[in-house]
DNA sequence: CACATCTTGGACCGATCAGTTCAAGATAGG
DNA sequence: CCTATCTTGAACTGATCGGTCCAAGATGTG
């Protein structure tokens, strides 16, 4: 039962992520986390940390993965901002269709819990929730786009892109929310042509 | 210490409304509704219920509290669509400037939580969060915007309104907020003239 | 003034929480 | 094969959870 570890940090790590972005740090217990995972509060906290320090890491893995897919995804829409715009939203509606993984976005959770986490935590999800309107008005801002519109839009979408969370936590269908991305990239549509 | 009730229902409800907004349901203890009404636990249970109902009882207090501004401010508003999304958004932003008042949503934070609270609670949480989009729609079919358009309409700001109890969670201040509402108002009226 | 009624404060319950400890035992190196 | 090393399972700790119970005592009625 013993000897060298008996698991994989990668996939524990991903079942852990998952749990908290289902459940939420509050509703997540060490023996859920046990469950999730499949190792026991020992190896847990030897191997992840305590229940802080691995929410921390889960937050700033979801981070970087879907904020990597976000830019990705940008980088292929190119300078067309209707484009980037769609691509932005297309990452955000494929997560939430995967039934592999809960609904909702786990920083969006996160900043809706910032009165009762602790201050690293907090600050780690305020961080991270910023990036997303950051991400889409640099691609924005480097298409063809003037740096007032890129700002707007930014502003607009990365809110819109919120929404989507809250909905889809709501038990939204991704076609209803396929409906809200639809409208608001056509409002976006309208109000571009007698700026560019 | 005791004979006839000494304190007010109202404003222990209100009170705890409040705490269940800041803290969220998981976060809220009986010990922490019993230091914010004022009231111990013999008369919590007593006068309130127990935590599942007094909560249940908290967030249909809020829907029909901020339900009934927005109906108020959409009727006043009148058959102008614009006019009646600015006045929509503005009776979020309100709440969200009042210093007395927890930032973000009762209604979304439940929503957000749905995975672990309990059948009643979800339904009701569901129920309500669909009523924003409805009251509007409603409206904007009253005035003289097509159905369809109306329903678009509907869709889109009510999730840009969503959007603005996330974002005031995370710290944005009225000024954000109000930039949010402002873009998304003017995508609106850029959206509008070749329609209607 | 006396009594029945009802609120209140606080003690108490079993369950569960996050976190710690340690012996059992599997492994790797010599 | 032996031993030092490290993971693992399970028991344990003190705190806190939601919920219950009951005596103390203030009130309204007669």
């Amino acid at each position: 039962m013993a000897g060298r570890k008996q698991f994989d940090m990668e996939t524990a790590l991903d079942a852990a992520m998952v749990q908290f972005w289902r459940a939420g740090y509050a509703d997540t217990s060490l023996d859920d986390l046990s469950r999730a995972t499949g190792l026991n509060r020992s190896s847990i906290y030897s191997s992840l940390g305590d229940k802080d320090t691995l929410f921390l890491r889960c937050l700033d893995r979801y981070a970087a993965r879907y904020g990597a897919k976000y830019d990705a995804a940008l980088s292929r829409a190119g300078a067309d901002p209707l484009a980037a715009v769609r691509a932005f939203f297309d990452v955000t509606l494929q997560r939430i269709a995967d039934p592999e993984l809960p609904d909702g976005c786990l920083i969006a959770q996160s900043v809706m819990a910032i009165p009762v986490l602790s201050p690293a935590v907090a600050a780690h999800a305020m961080q991270a929730f910023g990036f997303q309107r950051l991400r889409l008005r640099a691609a924005l801002k480097a298409g063809r786009l003037p740096d007032e519109d890129a700002e707007a839009f930014a502003v607009h979408a990365a809110a819109v892109n919120q929404s989507l969370a809250v909905l889809s936590r709501a038990g939204a269908s991704p076609a209803q929310l396929r409906t809200v991305v639809d409208v608001t990239i056509d409002a976006l549509a309208h109000a571009l042509p007698p700026r560019g």
